[in-house]
DNA sequence: ATGGTAGCATCGCTA
């Protein structure tokens, strides 16, 4: 079952792109973040034509979260579950698809350490712990995906001088990464690749910085123990990266053994 | 030190 998350930075200026993508990737499941779409403009008959139910959570010009699934789709739960403090920004979207819990996030940018936004951001990974503790088990199958906005190490950022001060790489920020592991669940590109250096998932649209090099990996598949195991295979395709009308995202695989 | 680009409900915000 290869399973991908991939920020596409506005779906209709994308879709075109996305379903060459999928027809060349052929994930059987696909995170898709930032949509920036209402449920009622979400294309799930071009999905459908190409062999995936879908689940979408969106609110229009901002944020926006979906699951494509060739492999089934239950359970759907938009926002974190009853009972959290629910987000007021489409963020986040819950599904079980063959037979794995997975939640598809788009964690707030947090823009600046001062910025209310920042404080938001921690407060929303904390309700990402209650949500999960809520709704599944460390031991089940469970995949916790989509754009953290959080490099998990300094060897995820091109470089660390033009980030301090910054967000994306705080301790606050890692803490919380830390407290998602602590509840059970893995980097799976850094579990399969742990001595690679300098692989990115994100590259500003500035300053030809994806020509450059210059990106951050914010991009992640965490996965519970059992996921973790079955885990045979990650990468970045950088390749969506380039040409014309690209994502500033490129997507994140795992492949795993189910 | 600043600004650079892209997308949106576009002249200002969000990333």
């Amino acid at each position: 079952m290869r399973v991908v998350t991939w920020n596409v930075n506005s779906l209709r200026a994308r879709l075109e792109r996305v379903e060459e993508w999928i027809i060349e990737a052929q994930p059987d499941v696909l995170c898709i973040q930032e949509t920036k779409l209402a449920d009622d403009g979400f294309p799930a008959l071009t999905f459908e034509a190409l062999g995936y139910e879908s689940a979408h959570y969106g609110q229009g010009q901002w944020n926006g979260v979906a699951i494509l699934s060739k492999v089934g789709i239950d359970d759907v739960v938009t926002n974190f579950s009853s009972g959290i403090d629910p987000d007021p920004d489409a963020r986040i979207i819950t599904a079980t698809c063959g037979g794995v819990r997975i939640s598809c996030c788009y964690v707030p940018n947090g823009r600046s350490l001062e910025d209310d936004h920042y404080t938001y951001k921690l407060s929303w990974l904390d309700r990402l712990v209650e949500h999960l503790q809520s709704d599944t088990s460390p031991d089940a199958d469970v995949i916790v995906t989509g754009d953290f906005n959080i490099a998990p190490e300094d060897r995820d950022v091109h470089d660390m001088s033009k980030f301090q001060n910054a967000t994306h790489v705080t301790d606050a920020e890692r803490d919380r990464l830390a407290a998602l592991e602590q509840w059970g669940l893995t980097d799976l590109f850094r579990q399969v690749h742990p001595d690679v250096d300098s692989v990115y998932s994100w590259w500003d649209y500035r300053g030809g910085d994806f020509h450059l090099g210059r990106g951050l990996r914010i991009d992640l598949v965490l996965g519970s123990a059992t996921v973790a195991d079955r885990c045979e295979w990650s990468t970045v395709d950088r390749n969506a990266r380039k040409g014309k009308s690209p994502s500033d995202h490129a997507p994140v695989l795992v492949d795993l053994n189910y």
